[in-house]
DNA sequence: TATTATTGCTTGCAAATTGCAAGTGCAAAT
DNA sequence: ATTTGCACTTGCAATTTGCAAGCAATAATA
């Protein structure tokens, strides 16, 4: 991924110069909703990334600080990632993406759920997935 | 710009999918924030844009119902780009993305008054705006 | 202990996308 | 009649993506 200097002083754009593609966003949705945590259940993700993709992105994550890399408890040959406070506080973000879409696509009951309870409850919801994350994070 | 079918049925994806890249935010943000509506206007932007870049992200855009394409009304030689009710509708996204930007960048003055306005009310700010958009756009 | 999986990548290469510079066609101004 | 402005389009090189295969380091199995 190019670690290129950023466009313009502008939030928004120097905000996706960090999260700005297809598949950063979807790597910290499965670690936020799924918890996914390793390289091959990011694989397994239903977009189907690839596999150098996935660790250009994983490298380009890490270096902007949205996650972590860390040795994994059970085995040595695994790899755990993890959030870091930076990408728990994207929730919000996600959330409301998660509206937006809600209003213009259909959506799989499941996560129609999830959705209907952020909307009847926007700030107690993030409050409350936000201690969530951090609890796990919590060295 | 690739009109490719969607990777999965996920909210995020569906999503990222149509505005997932460095510069489609950037028109909106444009568009919503600094009034700009003519590929003049888009192209002075301070990223730096490049002209086909932006005439495939624009066509873009406007298929996915994003901005629609009038004719201008100071002259024939120009058009007129305009938000959608879709669009609109991304506000709140682009909110948190500048209260995120506002806790890990340094942002300029000007653009910090704004983001403090929308700190201590978001919603009101939010609705305000909206309201504000959505008189742009009534026929 | 030797062999086979598993895990997390890297590498090679073709295809797609991006970025830069130059050009084009129509409308408007001079 | 000529020049300027506006909204693109085109050509081409460079970068990025996507696919398939390979690889080194554990870990599990025989």
């Amino acid at each position: 991924m190019r670690t290129d200097r950023k466009r313009s002083d502008c939030p928004i754009s120097c905000s996706l110069d960090i999260f700005g593609d297809k598949w950063s966003l979807l790597i910290i949705r499965d670690m936020m909703f799924f918890n996914k945590s390793t390289y091959g259940d990011f694989l397994k993700s239903a977009e189907g990334i690839a596999t150098n993709i996935l660790a250009s992105r994983l490298l380009g994550l890490e270096e902007s600080k949205l996650i972590e890399k860390l040795e994994h408890p059970d085995s040595k040959a695994k790899v755990l990632y993890r959030l870091t406070q930076k990408s728990i506080d994207l929730l919000p973000i996600i959330v409301e993406i998660h509206l937006w879409a809600d209003k213009y696509f259909e959506i799989h009951a499941d996560i129609k759920t999830m959705i209907k309870e952020a909307k009847n409850g926007k700030d107690k919801f993030i409050k409350t997935m936000t201690q969530q994350l951090k609890r796990q994070i919590a060295t």
